[in-house]
DNA sequence: ATTCCGTAGCGCGAGTAATAACCAAAACGC
DNA sequence: GCGTTTTGGTTATTACTCGCGCTACGGAAT
């Protein structure tokens, strides 16, 4: 029950992102270097992010990504989507009628309601926020290596 | 992001066992049967439960097993701590130190909170309200099989 | 001796986490 | 303009781990 790598890397990527200013382009060499990524990894992590219009691309010479929205805009749970798709803690959830026993099982309707409030849970997380937590721990840039 | 098949046989198997008179031995082909469980697989998953003091064994003839436990007291989280170990949701909560980043990284802050949050929310259902729930939908004992 | 649970370990299959190779587009130099 | 360079885009392959279930043998109770 944890989250994979590439929602981790995509997550620190963002976060990346959010502390440039805004439409700044960004390479992606430097994100690989702050945030410990690999280069080719970091590429198919953000495919699903540009897909989803979280993140921008420009190709050619300068290129580079950058943030499509505002950080403000953009929660923990909107990149955990791309990543891994919908949130469903349990099989029976993934879809409908998939479980037979979804008339009598009184666990469905828990599942059903943890599952609600665990998104919640996750969407009060924007970046803009998460980015200004880090200011406050991380006032000089130069300190950003790990 | 999906809890294990293993984790949801617990729970059924838990159900099963808090809807029978209090300390009545239960066998094993029951549990199975009712809830679609293999035996080879059942006895796997019951070991923690037992070692946790939730569920009690009895060996020999006549032998099966029994909730250790008021149903009131097992909750949903106890189940699946038994079976997933710790619920760590991301990588560098796992250990203390595990992460690097822990000292400037404002996501691990976030996740610290929204697990604490999600024990939280698993801890709500206890399988005395389960099982009450079960009997408004399933008034007949004879419909149990799916 | 029989009937049950306890424990260890094996094996197939699926999913993770990368890596590599090749393709496409944009900009620059000439 | 044209080709080269610099970037991202896409697909395939690989090593590895883990979920899931099965088998086999050992141990306790009756």
């Amino acid at each position: 029950m944890v989250i994979t790598r590439a929602t981790e890397y995509a997550i620190r990527a963002i976060l990346y992102m959010s502390r440039q200013p805004k439409g700044e382009i960004v390479y992606k060499r430097d994100i690989c270097e702050a945030q410990d990524i690999t280069p080719a990894f970091l590429t198919k992590i953000l495919q699903p992010l540009i897909k989803e219009g979280i993140v921008g691309s420009q190709r050619g010479v300068g290129g580079g990504f950058f943030l499509a929205k505002n950080p403000a805009d953009i929660t923990l749970l909107d990149i955990i989507k791309t990543q891994e798709g919908p949130v469903y803690l349990n099989q029976c959830l993934v879809k409908e009628g998939n479980c037979n026993r979804e008339f009598f099982c009184p666990v469905h309707g828990a599942w059903k309601k943890i599952r609600a409030d665990f998104m919640q849970l996750l969407d009060k997380y924007d970046f803009a926020s998460l980015a200004a937590d880090q200011n406050t721990k991380l006032p000089v840039q130069s300190a950003t290596d790990s």
